[in-house]
DNA sequence: ATTGTTGCAAACCATTTGCATACGT
DNA sequence: ACGTATGCAAATGGTTTGCAACAAT
């Protein structure tokens, strides 16, 4: 695994969730370090080959990413101004792995996002 | 609603699963009817809307469609096979009102999938 | 006449690819 | 030197939009 990879990796694991190629490019850049956008698609590719991250896709049709087997957590976002906060989702995960298992499903993920409009917006 | 949102429903219809704007614009055409993709493409949004289709999208970002009942429902979703089970999700459509609630956010929508690998991969 | 519907072409946007440059060993 | 990594610019492909012609009421 190469320098890039290991920076796509590490925003990863500081986001905690899910995030498209463009944002983490965008949370790279914004702490100062220059990296293509081809880069990390690529980074991301190769990180999906080796199964350190899982892909799903946005309903917009955006492919978002995130660490393979990590604990994580939710999030609710300001659709207009981006604020992020953190959520617990505990009853979330239980859901998911009851329907899962009513299901016969084996190897179980989920996502789960709120979208609304903050109190400062 | 009008004729070609019909036509496109009917066809849906006839399929019984899922089908991408493409593929049924495809369907449309060989049985000789003209029309045009941008028309499917409308019709599909319009559908969407008043809830007579719902809407995934397969590995490769493309959006597929497919009649659905107007619940709104979850999805859980084979990662290998793309087989889909919808299912209830009350417990997420509280879980979202609370939260966003507790941290002040308004004008409120989720997402919440699950996948996994399901007994026939 | 006014309103809604259609379809072509162009725009859009996330993602991929070609290619030439820079890096690591 | 050699192979790999990088990034710009251009290509790709699904989807959306501008606009002008067309149908329906």
């Amino acid at each position: 695994m190469n320098k890039s990879a290991t920076k796509v990796l590490k925003t990863l694991e500081h986001v905690g969730g899910f995030a498209s190629a463009q944002e983490v490019h965008q949370l790279i850049t914004r702490q100062g370090d220059r990296i293509g956008l081809t880069t990390i698609y690529r980074a991301l590719q190769s990180l999906q080959k080796d199964n350190f991250v899982d892909v799903l896709r946005r309903d917009d049709g955006e492919a978002i990413y995130r660490l393979c087997g990590n604990e994580h957590h939710h999030h609710l976002v300001c659709k207009k101004c981006g604020r992020t906060v953190e959520i617990e989702g505990g009853v979330i995960e239980k859901w998911a792995e009851t329907v899962a298992n009513k299901n016969g499903f084996r190897d179980v993920g989920h996502s789960a996002e709120i979208f609304g409009t903050c109190s400062d917006c």
